[in-house]
DNA sequence: TTCCTTGCAAAACTTTTGCATTAAA
DNA sequence: TTTAATGCAAAAGTTTTGCAAGGAA
C-alpha cells in the first residue's frame, strides 16, 4: 500500500510508526480508538509507544488524513473516511455505521450566528433495538 | 423554585445537594460541565463533594431530567433542555447554542438497519469565524 | 433501624507532556 | 550533522468507585 506517498503528500515525514498506523487505518473505511490501534500494532509485533500512537493520530487528524469523532463521551474515535458523511450509533453495542451523504437531505437549516459560517455538520442517528 | 417536587416526581429523593444542583441546572436552559457546577456550588458556600456532583448528574440524566452531550471529546456537557433540539458549536470559543427543532427539516433520512429503530438524532452544526 | 446518600480519597481511564535517545533527511 | 520523531514514564484531566460516616424514612 502506498502509505508513504500519502503521508509525504500531506507534508508528514513517513517514519516506520506512522506508516504502520496509516497502513491499518487507511486500508479500509473504519472507526478505531487509539488503544485499539496500539493493541493491533503490538499484536502484530510492532515496536511503538502509546505516546506515538496518540501523537500520530492527532497529527493525521490535523492534516485531514483522518477524522476524529465524538459520539460517546468515553473516548475519541478515528474515522478513516474523511469524505463528508454521517453516522448511525448503537449505544448498546457501541457499533458505528457510516451513513452516506445522499441518504440525508436537509430541506431547512438555521442561519449561523452573525460573523460565523458553517464549518461542518456532525449528525449521529442513535439506534435502539426494535421491540 | 419547585425543584423538590420535580425530583420527587422522577422518583429521586430530594436531598439538599440534589436540590441545589437542580436549582442551578433547571432554572434556565443552559450547558454546564460537572466541574462548573461544582465550582458554582462551592462559590455559593455549599458543602458538596465532586463525587456527589458526578453521581447526581448521572442520575438526573438517567431519569431524563437533563441530557448529556458529547460535542468535543474533552468532557461531558449537561443540557437542562431535554426537549428535542439541536446545537451550534463554535470550537474556537467552546460556545454551545441551542437550535430549535423547527429550524431544521430533514426531507430524507436513512432507514435504520434491520431490527433497529431510531432512538434520537444528535445534530451539531460546527461553526467557524467568517473571514 | 434500615436503607439511601454523602464525602473523601484513591483508583481508573484517556490523553498529554518532558526529556533523553533514536531515526530520518 | 541537523532536525524531527520516538519511547518511556510521569503528569494532567475527567470520571468512577470503595467505604466509613451521616441523614432520611
Amino acid at each position: 500500500m502506498g502509505c508513504e506517498r500519502q503521508l509525504s503528500d500531506c507534508g508528514i515525514r513517513p517514519t516506520a510508526q506512522r506508516v504502520r498506523i496509516a497502513g491499518i487505518l487507511l486500508s479500509a473505511p473504519q472507526h478505531r480508538s487509539a488503544e485499539q490501534i496500539l493493541a493491533s500494532l503490538r499484536a502484530a509485533g510492532a515496536r511503538i509507544s502509546k505516546a506515538t500512537v496518540y501523537n500520530t493520530l492527532n497529527l493525521f487528524a490535523e492534516r485531514g488524513l483522518i477524522r476524529q469523532l465524538s459520539v460517546d463521551g468515553s473516548r475519541a474515535w478515528f474515522d478513516s473516511n474523511v469524505a463528508p458523511h454521517y453516522h448511525f450509533h448503537d449505544e448498546a453495542s457501541g457499533a458505528l455505521i457510516d451513513v452516506p451523504v445522499p441518504e440525508v437531505e436537509f430541506s431547512r437549516l438555521p442561519d449561523p450566528p452573525a460573523g460565523m459560517q458553517v464549518a461542518g455538520i456532525d449528525l449521529v442517528i442513535r439506534l435502539r433495538k426494535k421491540l
